[in-house]
DNA sequence: TGGATAAACCAATCATCAATTGGTTTGCAT
DNA sequence: ATGCAAACCAATTGATGATTGGTTTATCCA
């Protein structure tokens, strides 16, 4: 037989594809029907799209398909990963370096709509009666700023981080009194905040988070 | 009629429920069973809910139903996600709000060690004999100022930020010169990062770092 | 004996469709 | 007017069948 059939079969499969046009997705044909296109067995056919994909040209997954080009990035974030490694004040510490600029660029982008979506999330978290309800509106609060950055990896990022912070948080429930105080100090620094943002005063609404963050941090050391 | 039936049908849905065994993950029976069930009309039972929704005892989705507690931040941390709804504008916005931040911290948190290393990568990116290794030690530079924070979670977002960097970036690849130029802004405005921190100013050094991404920025805007 | 082929099977994935569910509208009844 | 029942809408879920890369087995042929 002749000296080197893969090689020879890899030959065919790299004409075949620079000779046929690829969808956008850079998929290429199933290997049984490759394998009639070439007039080869499918054995021999994987050996070359083995050697494809592991000079890199090609990736390739069970139940998708074999495709052109890089395998797409399957990292994420994996958010157990920072939990182990964290603790709270360096959630808060993010938080801090965080939110603030957040917050600057939701003055410069909120809509009209957003600012009164934000305006109502302080309103409610006021008026809650109980902390745990208190809490849900606080974090609405920071997340509806997250949307009004109108900056989706910001958002993502917040979100990010907001996923690790309840993670490490989690358990710690506030049972002290039954609700908010009505001079909490987070009433004032929310307005201050809402209205830094309805001003569109970047500058003034990220002071007014950082210190409204700076205010927490203290009062959780506070806590214990 | 009496006086009020919309409080009565939600003293009797806020008493079923607690009466019932909820599924573990909190989701209660459909609107139409739940009116069959409290022998309401469905209108007058979706009032109720509304209000429950409305104090966030509740949530709500098409399709999906009704569940006790608070609704699941849809928390894309999984990169891909973030890459698909992003791009090229956002990314660097993002990277102008957070890394000045990352950088300010790392000024004031930076051992003796990191702030050597982060000169060594500068050094190396300005003798980068190509752009590719450029581009390798630009980005240590940059995930060493995130480790210099020494706030594992920063580096966490940060590492989040740079993976969809580079995803949405992705395949574009500088040819134009073959290697950087002696005077490529960025040399210098690395240095002025670099000196803030070694110096422990975090004002400057997010200064500098802001400026230096702007800088990034609008030559990327030049490119096209 | 060695190598290739064909066929069958496996598990992951995709495509498709019917059923479910929260929202909305309409008509009827009290 | 107000509540109720029914029908409809759109988003989501769930289940099912087809597709696909990976693996095994049997067969054939030189």
């Amino acid at each position: 037989m002749d000296q080197n059939l893969d090689t020879d079969v890899l030959g065919k499969l790299k004409n075949f594809l620079a000779n046929i046009e690829l969808p956008d997705d850079g998929r290429l044909p199933p290997e049984r029907e490759l394998a009639q296109s070439l007039d080869v067995g499918r054995a021999v056919l994987r050996k070359a799209l083995a050697t494809l994909q592991a000079e890199g040209t090609v990736w390739r997954h069970v139940g998708k398909g074999t495709f052109l080009g890089d395998r797409p990035i399957d990292t994420f974030a994996d958010i157990n990963a920072m939990v182990q490694r964290t603790n709270p004040l360096e959630v808060m510490g993010a938080r801090i370096a965080f939110e603030p600029e957040v917050a600057r660029c939701a003055a410069l982008n909120a809509t009209g709509v957003q600012i009164a979506e934000i305006r109502n999330c302080m309103i409610k978290a006021q008026q809650a009666p109980t902390w745990r309800q208190y809490e849900q509106w606080d974090n609405r609060l920071h997340r509806t700023i997250g949307e009004a950055s109108q900056n989706s990896l910001l958002l993502g990022l917040l979100d990010t981080l907001n996923a690790v912070r309840r993670a490490v948080t989690w358990g710690r429930l506030r049972q002290t009194p039954v609700r908010p105080p009505a001079d909490h100090h987070s009433f004032t620094e929310h307005q201050q905040i809402v209205e830094a943002i309805a001003d569109r005063d970047g500058v003034m609404a990220a002071d007014a988070m950082r210190r409204h963050l700076r205010s927490v941090e203290s009062h959780m050391r506070g806590m214990r």
